[in-house]
DNA sequence: CGTGTTATTGATGGTGATCAAACGTCGTGG
DNA sequence: CCACGACGTTTGATCACCATCAATAACACG
């Protein structure tokens, strides 16, 4: 059986935002690399204190990536969409990073061994843009949360989380309202307490476990700087 | 006048821990790409919304970067000592970043042209883990900073500051608590009941603009991940 | 049909932002 | 050399936001 489905390799062509700009030979000797894991449901892709050598990319599934604070206190920072790379600074470091990686749903990851990931990278500098522009946007989006953090209300938050999610899920958003709070960085209940108050406004619709959103445009960034998982 | 005094570059040869690992003649060849630039205390090296493309290297001096949010807020998220880089990113980024670098007090700095920087990386492949580690150390700081604002208090985060500020500058610090307010998310007020406690204690003393750290010890990281400036 | 998960609402309290006012210190220019 | 203004420091009072605790209801799945 080969690696990547048909349609699944013109994905990576064509569709995949973290491959735009490659020519087609270098995407495909990049995949090339690459062996095919599955994750079920629920399990870890990395823990954190791992050292996680590997570069994943999800062929079909979802990701979820979070950080863990001492006191339990967990907060999600990523969540991967098909044809999205996960650590892909992981071979450089060499050491343990405080995030893990899990599985929502059952999930296809291609993963590339990291001598074969920095043997690449050597040889095809062009991927080397590619790289920067996701880790760039990765870091604009941790400062732009902390921003948040300090003078936005938690409502402002959660309306920003919806916004983001729209653009990279559609609708409806098939997350709890405690998957919205640890993205927003507030509790269970605020959440619960502001989506009652957006679904009152007419700007979404919920069923437990899932979010329409019928107003996208109220849900509208007013910070300089977008959030992305 | 030669770029560098004798002094600088053997700093830059053996001390600075951006340049660790490479060889001598590569870390030579590299720095004789750039010019050198003189910022006055007070002048902004890039400012908010920018499409900065240079990459910068301080030679002597002190230069804070933080990112302002729309309500005029804004917080220090990098402090940038002899032979740090800034702006790693920029040259693959192409887009406005809603940072601002500033010196602190008179600063000397080598710029390099983006074009000339990206050829270098694509010749010289051993850079690239230099600079992966870089930006993950910053990458790791941001995110374990949000964690900080989810779930420490602001005497925690103000401490954590301390002794990260303590760690990179030594005793005396030079700043202000407005500045260490920037640093710790909060504000000036907190930041003033914050240290007056930690006086009375005995762990630090303070006189206008400067700060000594008397107890590094009692103000040792309780939490997984480094912050750093 | 029972159990675990998710949603919901109310009451309470603490943290820390905000406003206000005053004082010490430093540098500058008349 | 002094007066002034700018800046940093300090303290007190107030109050909004939101985390926390608690208890119940609705729903899904075996």
């Amino acid at each position: 059986m080969p690696l990547l489905s048909c349609e699944e390799q013109s994905f990576f062509l064509n569709g995949a935002p973290f491959f735009r700009g490659l020519s087609k030979d270098v995407i495909l000797a990049f995949l090339d690399l690459g062996r095919s894991k599955v994750f079920k449901k629920g399990e870890f892709i990395t823990r954190i204190g791992d050292y996680a050598e590997d570069v994943v990319f999800l062929i079909t599934g979802l990701i979820r990536v979070c950080a863990c604070s001492s006191s339990g206190r967990q907060f999600t920072f990523l969540l991967l969409n098909a044809g999205d790379p996960y650590n892909l600074m992981g071979p450089y470091l060499k050491r343990q990073r405080f995030l893990e990686a899990r599985a929502i749903i059952h999930s296809r990851c291609l993963c590339i061994h990291e001598a074969d990931f920095t043997r690449f990278v050597e040889t095809h500098p062009p991927i080397i843009t590619n790289i920067m522009q996701w880790i760039g946007v990765g870091i604009d989006s941790a400062h732009s949360r902390l921003l948040d953090m300090m003078d936005k209300k938690a409502s402002e938050r959660i309306m920003r989380a919806l916004g983001s999610l729209h653009a990279k899920f559609g609708s409806p958003l098939l997350f709890t309202n405690q998957d919205i709070s640890g993205i927003a960085c507030t509790t269970t209940e605020t959440t619960i307490r502001t989506m009652s108050f957006l679904r009152e406004l007419g700007i979404i619709e919920t069923r437990r476990g899932k979010i329409w959103i019928k107003d996208p445009v109220a849900l509208k960034d007013v910070e300089f700087g977008d959030l992305t998982f």
